[in-house]
DNA sequence: CCACGGCCTGATTC
DNA sequence: AGAATCAGGCCGT
């Protein structure tokens, strides 16, 4: 149980990156968080500059490039971050959480995750993860920390809707079924919806059971390589209406393409800001 | 293409 | 206290 480094030179801050909720799979537990990438346990402590870890995977330094990729840690955030900063409701954003980053998820966790997501809060999200990852998935371990790995595609279609349900995913468990099982049936691999285009991708997302608008833009963004696409839940709905002073419940389409237009290719990355900043400062 | 109601569930508000 | 509302929507009509 050694510990490795990854050296970077890059605004990264991981409670507001694992806490914007773009993921709901990482816990914090004194200096350190927990979380499953793929099959394997990790655990992470920023310190300035590196981010040291602890893994199951074997040998460890394989985890550095997944990190990597992971963090995005190829995006030049500075200066996504400076472009993006024309804009001063961005700038405000950026300036509370310069190291909130988009992370690079698997595809099919992150599109289960925003199936689960719908009418309902994070807390609740979290919860049906968890339960869905304890029943049907692999348990993984490093020293005291238990966690489970989320189970593939196959193994929720081969679970069911009545036993999704009985996790408590409620009326999603309907959605979640029928979506892991065209999945496996098909064996259609995710991943390949990377090198088609935005429009292309988004298409192919929204036949499937429990995806509309705002899910297929999530999964794009935080899965799919998508950095234009911009999700529009409540909140960021809310921060359009106050701040930009666009009318009241215009239609998700010409939300989206105002958005796009206003902040440009990283308009995911401004998203990701407004969102974050919205909801914190309802807490406040 | 848009508007509307129903839907699982748990916490919070009225 | 019990009902309505809210919470990172989607689906069918």
């Amino acid at each position: 149980m050694i510990k490795v480094k990854l050296i970077h030179n890059q605004p990264l801050d991981l409670a507001s990156t694992f806490q914007s909720g773009q993921v709901f799979v990482w816990r914090q537990d004194g200096s350190w968080w927990n979380g499953v990438l793929g099959d394997h346990l990790i655990m992470l402590r920023e310190q300035p500059g590196v981010l040291e870890f602890r893994t199951t995977l074997r040998p460890e330094s394989r985890l550095i490039p997944l990190l990597y990729r992971y963090f995005r840690l190829d995006d030049d955030l500075a200066s996504i971050q400076a472009s993006l900063s024309k804009d001063t409701r961005v700038a405000e954003a950026i300036h509370h959480y310069p190291g909130l980053r988009l992370l690079r998820q698997d595809p099919w966790p992150c599109l289960a995750a925003f199936i689960c997501s719908s009418n309902t809060n994070i807390l609740r999200i979290i919860k049906m993860i968890d339960q869905l990852s304890l029943a049907l998935g692999q348990v993984v371990s490093i020293g005291g920390v238990t966690r489970s790995v989320f189970p593939s595609a196959t193994i929720v279609a081969d679970a069911g809707e009545v036993a999704l349900r009985e996790l408590g995913l409620g009326y999603r468990a309907r959605y979640l079924a029928e979506t892991a099982k065209i999945i496996t049936e098909n064996s259609l691999k995710l991943e390949r919806l990377r090198e088609m285009s935005f429009g292309d991708a988004r298409n192919c997302l929204l036949k499937m059971a429990g995806v509309g608008d705002k899910v297929a833009d999530c999964v794009l963004l935080f899965s799919l390589e998508k950095p234009q696409s911009f999700p529009i839940d409540r909140w960021v709905r809310r921060v359009l209406e106050e701040s930009y002073s666009i009318p009241r419940e215009l239609p998700y389409q010409l939300l989206m393409a105002w958005a796009q237009n206003q902040f440009g290719p990283y308009a995911g990355y401004a998203q990701q800001y407004l969102f974050h900043r919205r909801r914190v400062e309802t807490k406040l």
